[in-house]
DNA sequence: GTTAGCACTCACCTCGTTCGAGTGCTAACA
DNA sequence: TGTTAGCACTCGAACGAGGTGAGTGCTAAC
């Protein structure tokens, strides 16, 4: 079966109205809303077809009808196309430019939840290529070194590291000299096997403690595994009758709570290609625990290569639309803060 | 009127059968519960006079009684005492010393959530006298400064300062020689007015530098302000369904995903002397919106004054024994990992 | 002081009824 | 041939009546 303008406008007409009140919407409803003037049972003939085709269902007889996942799919895929020329005047979320990274990011999912009444998630940004600009050992009690590793993008890590030898000034001296001019500027992939041994070499005496502190920068330039994830608005979804009972906003819950199940979704966004927004709808997701829910996700960029994910968790009627713009709008007020700044 | 012994068993009795059950309980149900022996109208008599006296409360006539907020105080006060006697012999909780401790506290919160059914929260230590223990600026960036300050206890804080000036080798060498020198073992209050006048002064040109760095210190050692509480099991408050209606429990899992509010929770039991359990029910807690829930809280101290706060939220009809004992194993666990390592 | 007995209360469950929104089908109409 | 009015039908939700049972307070007897 062809689908054809008009039902294209009561699948829309549908959409909308149960996005707006949550409940099954009925024939009468969609002839008296659109402009389409067409009679509530010519509507139900049109929406037999709909169901037909598996756009929307009916939750039991004599109920009006709901979108499945594959409606709302196509209401999305259409919005977003038409969506996309529009300019988005959304009045400003309150972001100002804080010291810290982690801080502005938890701000930031903070101003999200409340802005749209759903649960929100920001991923830490991840650094594409990332490398070593500056590494420092120093002395901070017998027998413990502290290493302060500085990675592009000024992210900070600090390692400590216990060993037996002891050093005095001048050796550290000299060995955060060998160590800044070997490695600064080298991403952890550069830095083979011949480069460590002449390291050690080089090191001389104090070569031991050489495996100990590249250890630590692979570790800190790999951060695959410490994507920092900040949440805000989990109790949000409590305010969805259809994701409220137990069970359900249980598991949601924890996910929020744990947040290492949201890692997947951030790893997912930032691998496509794509640096646009992407709508996940019911089992699309890439998340077990998030199959009832819809997500919205989009790629935030600070810098060059320096990209991070931005999620909102709601149910499937969420306000896509003004989901989308907010998004929109959030993006670009990072990258405004990181322009400028 | 007098609280006797008879009264007391009564109390007890209803306390405990409302623990397992969460439905009020009735005078017949105590005239088998218990080995008094007495008919269930004398208990309704006896129960009468304890209504009278606010120990228990009815949720409307004809039905059982509950305890009131003054009851489970009174329960928990007795129980305590005697329980402080007893060994207790519970399984152990998974716990391995992590490399990082915000990792082991995390895996803590989840263990003792997992194992209780309640809502948990662990608060990173706090250091009651901190003091400077390192201090070092290294060159990042033109015009960045990195300051790595550690205090007393291994806290490490990492501290960008923009700056105009241009610092070479040397002069970044002597400056970090002279803060060391000055303020090593020094607590933010020994950091005086004149004590910062000395050090501007042999700091000679870059005495603007100084004010910066002696402000990242500050806000490395006050440490109060960024007290880290970890939480988990949230989702767990939905378990207990006189906390699961969409307000209340909207309301804790915001308390518990914001984790600000827990911070007064963490503090008030570090501020007070007493180093044991406290339990908090009802009104009695500091936070506004665990007000009609119980809080067991208990201090750890992983080193001489170093101490942080744990702490179990639960409906009112707590399992106070079990929680109370769990906490205890905690504290013991978390001493012996770091009296060992 | 304790207990048996009794009248009373009240939440809760069940069951039948009504109500209304919504449907599918059919026949008539343009 | 597409559209519409009309009608019988379905089924969840809301409502109210009645019954049930757990629990109470009170009183009188032991």
């Amino acid at each position: 079966m062809e689908l054809d303008e008009r039902k294209m406008k009561i699948l829309q007409a549908v959409v909308r109205n149960y996005l707006e009140t949550g409940e099954p919407v009925g024939s009468r409803t969609i002839s008296k809303y659109t402009d389409l003037n067409l009679s509530s049972a010519t509507i139900r003939n049109e929406m037999a077809d709909l169901e037909e085709m598996g756009y929307i269902v009916q939750p039991h007889t004599s109920a009006g009808r709901i979108p499945s996942d594959k409606g709302y799919r196509l209401y999305v895929d259409c919005m977003l196309r038409e969506k996309e020329k529009e300019v988005d005047e959304i009045k400003e979320l309150l972001l100002e430019k804080e010291e810290k990274l982690d801080d502005l990011l938890k701000q930031a999912a903070k101003a999200l939840a409340v802005n749209t009444n759903y649960a929100t998630m920001i991923s830490s940004p991840r650094f594409h290529q990332n490398k070593l600009k500056f590494i420092q050992l120093s002395r901070v009690g017998s027998g413990q070194l502290l290493a302060v590793i500085v990675t592009e993008g000024n992210v900070i890590k600090n390692h400590i590291i216990e060993t037996a030898e002891t050093f005095d000034d001048e050796a550290l001296l000299k060995l955060n000299l060998l160590m800044n001019t070997n490695l600064t500027g080298l991403s952890v992939e550069e830095i083979n096997l011949s480069m460590i041994s002449v390291l050690k070499k080089q090191a001389g005496v104090h070569s031991d403690i050489i495996g100990n502190v590249l250890d630590a920068v692979a570790e800190a330039i790999r951060s695959d595994d410490d994507l920092e994830i900040y949440t805000s608005g989990a109790n949000n979804i409590l305010k969805y009758p259809e994701l409220a009972d137990r069970e359900r906003a249980g598991e949601l819950i924890h996910t929020f709570e744990e947040k290492q199940p949201l890692t997947e979704l951030a790893l997912g966004s930032l691998a496509s290609e794509n640096t646009g927004i992407r709508v996940y709808i019911g089992d699309e997701a890439p998340v077990e625990s998030l199959r009832d829910c819809s997500v919205v996700t989009a790629t935030y960029e600070i810098e060059d290569g320096i990209k991070g994910t931005i999620g909102i968790v709601g149910p499937k009627r969420m306000d896509y639309d003004r989901v989308v713009g907010t998004l929109k709008q959030l993006k670009n007020q990072l990258d405004d803060l990181y322009s400028k700044g």
